[in-house]
DNA sequence: ACAATTTGGTTGACAGGTCAACACAGAATT
DNA sequence: AATTCTGTGTTGACCTGTCAACCAAATTGT
């Protein structure tokens, strides 16, 4: 992958890799197919429901409204996503005092209990990841990344 | 959004948003979704079928292994979405003299009309996502970028 | 108090991506 | 020449993501 090549852009295959949505849709797809099957050797959670246990890990507990607008993942499948985990007994629900509508989620401990035997192999994979570039330079792809994520938010909404 | 709040990683959505393959996931899909609205404003292709015309641009004509390899698109995906294009008469076939089994792609007249007509507004758009960075941050965003991908590169084959 | 609107959640339908099996043509091996 | 191995392309099955319709509870406005 190191050779002498100029490699100035000035390549089809160069100037391809400079389209940003490209890259993205590319990194993200193998990184996607990365995830599950680490996921997938160490348990039997999708890559939804993973991201459903990592966020009740940061917030403790939560509804699937919040979740949603969090996470960007789809109302309809976190519906899904959250029914089946409670199906396995690894969340558990009540129903809000305030709001009889929402049902509030967590883990139960069952549920704490995979998420714990799939973290260590989840977590050294971000670390591997994140290892692959200097401190500052994550500090500036992060940077760049809300850049981004900013601008394409104002692509959402043209007026 | 640029509120001064601390933003040092200690909030638990903080936390989450620093994940990369959780904003890779993100990112990919609201690019991905304004990349359809785009397209479909303009034209009526998937944007898979544009992404193989962006690459038959690019290389004047390929077949579909090629692309395969170098998009990471789905070989099957591939097949069908080459052949959708095939029925609509937006790209023309012929057998390689040289190999029997491949197939050589190139764009018809018709299907670089329909390619003309989209470019303009797709390539605004890349154009205000990367004027949202300064020319070197654009670099090291690549950089990045490059990095992360040899590492999934390397993930992908542990042996 | 009532209607209208918003919000939390479920469901069905559908497009898209992913995986594995397959048929088949060339290349390599013997 | 027969065998095996690799690479191209097709297909079917399946899973995931996305969109829109919908219900019921809460909120708002009058």
């Amino acid at each position: 992958m190191t050779t002498g090549k100029p490699n100035n852009g000035s390549e089809p295959q160069d100037r391809l890799k400079r389209l940003l949505t490209y890259r993205f849709s590319r990194i993200n797809a193998r990184l996607n197919a990365q995830a599950v099957r680490v996921l997938h050797d160490a348990t039997d959670l999708s890559l939804t429901e993973w991201r459903v246990l990592v966020m009740l890990d940061a917030f403790g507990s939560t509804n699937a409204a919040e979740m949603a607008r969090r996470s960007a993942l789809d109302k309809g499948q976190l519906s899904r996503c959250v029914k089946g985990l409670l199906e396995r007994g690894l969340l558990a629900s009540s129903s809000s005092p305030r709001d009889s509508r929402t049902q509030i989620l967590e883990m139960t401990p069952e549920g704490r209990r995979v998420f714990d035997t799939a973290r260590p192999s989840m977590r050294a994979r971000q670390d591997v990841l994140t290892a692959a570039l200097a401190p500052e330079a994550l500090e500036q792809l992060h940077d760049a990344l809300d850049r981004l994520e900013a601008v394409i938010e104002g692509l959402e909404t043209p007026e």
